[in-house]
DNA sequence: CGCTGACCGTAACTCAGCCTACAGTCAGGA
DNA sequence: TCCTGACTGTAGGCTGAGTTACGGTCAGCG
């Protein structure tokens, strides 16, 4: 982290502390203890989080805002793994087992709120508060879901496919209903969105118009409003061509 | 798993436990209290090991032998996700947040060992042994950093790239060296190894032959022998075409 | 308030790889 | 030892999607 800004008082940061599904189960007085072996720290817009340069000492928790992860291809292009909010570990947990670079990169999409700690420190409190393990460990475990799922679709759908299966997951989760449809509220260009789906910002431009003209969704800088999502679950389910 | 064999002496099964990375760092009295919270089973090539169907309230490590991990997609295509050996856990974690079904399948590639235990009594060895919290942790984030290469590759690279890769990382993991090159030992039909590139037998017979062509390996039934490792990684890398 | 760089829309050209089709080969059981 | 089903090799047509190219629009800054 280059520019940053250490956090406010130490009773906001246990509240911003307990808030975490991670140290879920703790008693107060365990957040506390916590409390002491983490800084937090502010981020703006566009910071890096986290890249394959830095020492890979520190483990970063999202307390506040959106990350996006991604990879850097060997020429150039990025593959935008996901967008991460509230609660998501990022440093990676190979960091306890003194293993590789993480080979990744990570960005704050808008201002927001990391909460730090050394891999020494996590593995100590983990001994110490065993509860906290089972917490990674399901956390780690619906990310390598998530990720063996989207392998998949990677594999085996088409671009359109793909698409209507990463709108609907980002409308889920970032989505702020209307009464005209749900709009994604992600602050992401189609360079970005192209990313995450594997292709290229003009295919992408290509199938949101074409979806745009078959009613399933609306489409304005930054934003996406989906329309009918009934229809564009069929168009990720359809192996039909 | 449909048949299987409850397996030999306390003593053995305690001998096969300590030889897990996953257990690593306790001592023989803590590993014998794991002996008593887990069953052991044989199984048989072929043999299912895990399915969306069954009841997802078994956690398996494998001890032996090796098994192949895959998804159904809906029009009945399989995508091989990997191979796994020794030490792996299968039941997938989730099943510590009462989660959701795994969506995946698993049947042993040979003969083998399968340990087995449930999500409850694995949560409580993790609060009484908290090192294996971090085990399993660090295993779940091996696997993590791997599928999210796999995601790299899947997205952009051509099918002869994915292919050297896969080749490439078999052999380091599965490969016998002989004085011709490295074979991969791994009894996969070419069906089997175009799913785990996401391909089609097809496609992948047309880049073997293209590879064999080039010198760059032999085939023979279900083994891949590597005459040029290093040539091979070339192909995997070359961002021309 | 115009300039500038970032972002979006569209379209023609090209090709990697899927689909279809068929022939040859291997391994294990009767 | 033959038969049979599973596995492998090869090839041509078709198409999804990457590439190249260019013009239009938006937002923030001097």
């Amino acid at each position: 982290m280059t520019a940053s800004s250490q956090a406010r008082s130490f009773s906001e940061k246990l509240g911003l502390l307990g808030e975490v599904q991670l140290f879920a189960g703790l008693s107060e007085a365990d957040i506390e203890a916590i409390g002491h072996a983490t800084t937090m720290t502010r981020c703006v817009r566009g910071q890096q989080i986290l890249s394959p340069d830095d020492p890979s000492d520190r483990i970063h928790i999202i307390k506040k805002g959106r990350v996006r992860v991604y990879r850097m291809t060997p020429d150039g292009k990025q593959l935008t793994l996901d967008i991460y909010e509230k609660g998501t570990i990022l440093g990676d947990m190979s960091l306890l087992g003194q293993d590789r670079l993480p080979e990744a990169y990570a960005e704050a999409i808008g201002d927001g709120v990391i909460c730090t700690i050394t891999p020494d420190e996590l593995r100590r409190l983990i001994e110490r508060y065993p509860i906290i393990g089972v917490n990674v460990i399901r956390h780690l475990s619906k990310r390598l879901q998530a990720a063996e799922r989207e392998l998949e679709a990677m594999a085996y759908q088409r671009v359109d496919q793909r698409l209507a299966r990463k709108l609907l997951d980002l409308a889920q989760r970032f989505g702020v209903s209307t009464e005209r449809g749900t709009i994604i509220e992600a602050r992401l260009t189609q360079q970005e969105l192209a990313e995450m789906i594997g292709t290229t910002r003009e295919t992408l431009a290509h199938t949101l118009a074409d979806f745009r003209r078959r009613g399933l969704l609306e489409t304005e800088h930054h934003q996406v409003l989906i329309r009918d999502a009934e229809r564009l679950a069929e168009v990720a389910a359809s192996d039909d061509l």
